[in-house]
Parts: C-alpha cells; structure tokens; sequence
DNA sequence: GTGGTCTAGACCACT
DNA sequence: GTGGTCTAGACCACG
C-alpha cells in the first residue's frame, strides 16, 4: 500500500489520501477488513505532518469508509457494498470534464485529446505494474 | 472573449482567469496586440470583484503574457511566439495525468477510460457549438 | 528582521517589501531556509495591511525567492546560489544610474557627485551600526 | 533638446518631463526665455499621448517655472533666480540616498558603491557628450 | 498558529 | 475611461 502525495500540488495533502483511499475501495483494491498503514508510517514515508494523516483517516471514518481498531489502527469498514461501473466513472468524470473543457480551449482535436490521454494512461500503466 | 467563471470551484476565480487567458493565447485565440475586456467589465459581468480580475491580469503580465497600455488597458504582449501543439499538449497533460491516475486506481481498463473522455469531450462540444 | 517601510514613498509598500528581501538575500543576511516573519507580525509592526504584505511574499514565491511551507510560513527556497559580487551590483545599478542622469542634467561634476553620495553612505551606515 | 523618456519606469511619463525640466533650468542648460519643443513634437518623438506631455508643461506652468507664449509655445519663466550648488545637491540627494540605502542592504562597501557610481557617471557623459 | 481568497469601498495615477 | 494600491474585515484551508 502506498500512497501516491505531491506535497506541492494545489490540492491539499490530506484530501489526496483522501480521495486515493475512496478510489481503492471502490476499484476493490482495498477490501473490507483490510487494514491500512499507520498514520506514523504515511507520516515518514512521506515526510509530512502525521496530523495531516490523522485528518485524512478521520475524515474517512466519519464517511464511514474505514473503521477504527483499537490498538491495531484503521480498517476497511465491512458495511461498504461493492462499488458498480457506473460508480466508478461518476468518480472519474470530474477530472475528464476538466482536461475537456481544457482541450477545447485550447483548440485540439477530439483524436489528438483522446491520443494524448491514451499516452498518459500507457506511462501510469507503468508507473503502477513493474 | 468571455470567460468561463465557476464560481465555486475549488480552483480560485483568478486562477481560473489566468489559465483561461494562457489557453487562449496558446491557442491563437487570442493573438499578440489583441487587448482584453477591461478589469471592471469582467468583474461586472461575472457578479466579481475587480480586485479578483486586476489579480489575475497583473499575474499574466508578470508572466509575461500581457502587456500594460497605461490608462488604455491590457493587451496580449508582442513577444510570444505563436504556440506549437508541442505547448498546447504541455498545456493539456496535467490535466490529463490527473484523470489517468484515477481511472488507474479505480481499476477501469483503458478502453473504458477513453470511452468516458469521449463522450465528456462531445458534451464541450455541444456547449461551444450551437 | 527588520523591514524598513517608508509608508509615503512613491513606490508601493508591497514593493519595498518584496525589493528589501530580494537584497536581503541577495547580500546573505537571509540564507537558504531560513524562515521570514508572519504576514501578521510584519503587518501589526508596521501598521499596514496583512494583505499588503501577503501581496509582496506572494510575489517573491512567483518568483521563486520564496516557499510556502504550507501552515508553517515562508521560507527562503533552498534552490538559490549565494549571489555574486556581479549579482548585488546588478540590484544596485539602477539606482545608481538614475542618480547619473540626475547628476549630469544639474549640470554637476563628478566629483561633487561622488562627494555628496560618500555623504548619503555614512548617513546610513550611522542609521544601521549604532 | 531632447527628453529622456523610459516609457516602461515606475515613474510615470509626465513626472519624468517635469522632473527633467525642473533640472535642466537648474543647471542652467535652460535659461530664461529658451523654448521649449512643442507638445506635438515631443510626442511624436517619444510615441507617447501628447496629453501627456501636455499635461506635464502645464504643470510647471503652475509652478511658475514655464511661461505660455500664445500661438508661439513654452518658454522658461523670466522670474527664475539661478540656482544654488546647494540646490541642486538638494535634488539629486534623494536619488543618492536611495541608493546608500540599497547599498549598504547589499553589503556592499563604500569603496565598491563609489566605483560603481563612478561607472555610470561615465557611461551618461558618453551619452550626452557626443 | 500559518497563508489564501474574496468582498466592498476608497483614493490615486495615467491617458 | 483605464489599472494600481491600500484598507478593513470576513471566511476558509492547512498543520
């Protein structure tokens, strides 16, 4: 398990743990029970504030996402029903709305968009199999 | 040239303006001598704050990529080279390796990822078109 | 650190600021991490705006003399060389040329010039040493 | 006669007229009853708004220091005393004090501030001189 | 505690 | 008419 942070993107640190945490749960990557790393260990790994990890977690157990284990840490919490295809795309859309709305700003074609984005795909295929 | 303000983004007003103004640039839209709508009528316009809009014209012309007329108003400066698609394709990849990110940890296939961009990209259309 | 704010000077408040730091910096009194007081403590000391002095460290970040630590302050960035002697004259000439061309159109000569700038440099040095 | 005009200073353009002005009839470069270029022709030579220029002559109309002959232009005031050395050390003494102040920011010694005065003493005699 | 954003309104300077 | 600067005060986000 890890997380994937960019201290200086414009989206907030503990929003991007966040996000990434609903993502896996929806794709099942990460199943009910399964536990994730300490809010000590993020913190190191990734030389930031162990309150923002605390933040992240705490958010998500509010959602209801994860569950806390005393002494053990956080879990996937177990009452989450396996996410659909559609709700999947629902998460993803937002972000294909934006490289949209940029694409035609800027003038490009649908088939220099849609082969520009298959070449970002192709590089996190990387990133993400070896 | 209006711009397309959503006022409760996450991304601030003015950052919405300036990315808006590169992108138009880049994109000949908008060419080297073309002069922008006054601060006060885009504040009118949108319901915003001059300030909001004199912030985000004083960042482009730091940048470079507007110059001051005095007491006449902005224009795009003279010093910028006409775009490649090689800039409008930097200009798109953030965007896009954000959205290949999260179709990756949702575990969507390619296939699926770029159907979805598709479809977002006819939506833009539609909207620009008629 | 001392900013020295000249409230009815011609040049803007958040001018002198952002040039202050540049030759702060540029002279090595403020090094490479080294923390910059809070846009509050600044603002309260000299009785201006917070958003005055935001304006200027939000200037020097653009320019990367500065980096937010995010909920910590400003830092000065790790990313710059100690300036050369080059580089601190480079700050000083345009100063130095206006007070030329002044020179000449009075009609005064060098000499006299040079006499009445030695004046001004011990003035300060008396401001700043005892 | 020949104005120094930098259309992109801080200073706004019609400072820098009156300023020049004001120093020229100090040094005596201008004497009483010497005209002055016509509006038109300082703006066409300068490629600035000849109210500009306009409004800079009335200006030190007010002041007293030019005179308007009808139909014939500008002319130096009569009722000008020549003006002391003290004078005009009193004009350039706050071109001089800032760069001390700079100076001594940079930490720099006299000795090199004096030596590098002394170079633009030099390079604006060869501008005007030949 | 830190800085960021926005508003409302004032005043100034330039053309 | 244009943009620039500053203020006062509010609210948010981050650590």
């Amino acid at each position: 398990m890890n997380f994937d942070i960019a201290p200086n993107a414009p989206t907030p640190i503990y929003r991007q743990i966040v996000e990434q945490v609903r993502r896996l749960v929806a794709s099942g990557q990460l199943r009910p029970g399964d536990d994730l790393p300490s809010v000590r260990v993020v913190a190191l790994h990734h030389a930031i504030n162990p309150m923002t990890v605390s933040k992240a977690y705490s958010l998500l157990e509010t959602e209801g996402l994860l569950e806390r284990r005393r002494g053990l840490g956080m879990v996937i919490a177990q009452t989450r029903a396996r996410s659909t295809q559609q709700d999947k795309l629902a998460l993803l859309r937002p972000a294909l709305s934006t490289a949209s709305q940029i694409a035609k700003q800027l003038g490009l074609d649908d088939k220099q968009a849609l082969a520009a984005f298959q070449t970002c795909l192709n590089e996190w295929s990387k990133k993400e199999a070896p």
